[in-house]
DNA sequence: GTTGGAGTGTCAACAACACTGACATAAAGT
DNA sequence: ACTTTATGTCAGTGTTGTTGACACTCCAAC
């Protein structure tokens, strides 16, 4: 079941790399990405809000005082798509935006104790499921699986997780 | 760098169900999702398809003969939102229905020669990158990464995820 | 055999969230 | 003064999800 690990160039060592190999790996990522966003899109179904939303209230959770820009760089999408989503959470009251005291043009961005609030509540849903995944894998798998998540990132997206890694250290 | 994997009962060999070590797991799978589409996406956006019409593809191409209803559950979307993706692939002639021998009331899809050339280049895009992934991660990164993304799949899904690898040994 | 329910597929309308393009404002930088 | 950068906004469009309403087919009970 567990074969040779070590040479990448002994020919046998690859069958790990066969078509139906990377085919099972592509259906995994498929079917283990929707049961990573079910729980947070069950909460907020309730509410107004929409994954955007918690893509938004995570970041800023993760990196409070971050400017619009950035997070811009990190979620990857257009300024007026976030800017649509930053709307309502600072209309709601969930997000906070003051203007940058050396920089006038930027606006630092933090949650608010009700956006905390929120994000911890969806944040506790995809955190128990992920503990459970990684309990049931051990410690040796959890290893695997981020090795082959970061191999599998484009380049500025790399840079961001890695940026974020070492933020919290 | 590699601590013991036997007992989860013992206290110290849980530093891997950290929160901030679960909060990487989150963001790992979200920057690698999206480095997961990307190559797909780039593909379909000159086309006048979408993510839909390429998971569609995917599973028809996998199980051909595959009836709408068996699709849905494996999509895990509403009939209405597939059928209107079938509708576009059947109408340019990537997909076959055909009425059911047995059933009248089932349509059984098929890829065309046309769908299996599109289905062939975006799995070998996709299929690349994993690839690369796969192989600078090493076999037994590998194994992890799959063993933690069943574990983190819903029931349903890992059902539908177990009978397409059966289906094809 | 007819009727009624369950299974299956289709059409229409709507909501969420992404996109592009154009433009406004304010603050830096040169 | 002029340009660039950072941000916000308006309008329009496309993909993909949703619900609601409806038609057709099968099967089993009456």
């Amino acid at each position: 079941m567990d074969r040779r690990t070590s040479g990448p160039s002994s020919g046998e060592a690859l069958l790990f790399l066969t078509d139906e190999q990377l085919r099972q790996g592509i259906e995994a990522m498929f079917f283990a990405y929707r049961g990573f966003t079910a729980d947070p899109d069950r909460i907020l179904a309730d509410m107004a809000y929409g994954r955007a939303h918690h893509r938004a209230i995570h970041f800023i959770g993760r990196a409070p005082n971050t400017t619009v820009n950035n997070l811009l760089n990190i979620l990857g999408v257009t300024k007026q798509s976030l800017n649509r989503v930053l709307r309502t959470l600072i209309a709601d009251g969930l997000v906070e935006s003051k203007v940058g005291r050396m920089d006038k043009r930027e606006r630092h961005l933090t949650l608010t104790q009700a956006g905390r609030d929120l994000e911890q509540t969806l944040s506790d849903a995809q955190r128990a499921r992920m503990r459970s995944a990684f309990r049931d894998a051990g410690p040796e798998a959890v290893a695997g699986f981020r090795t082959v998540l970061e191999a599998m990132m484009d380049g500025e997206m790399r840079g961001s997780y890695a940026r974020l890694k070492e933020a919290s250290s």
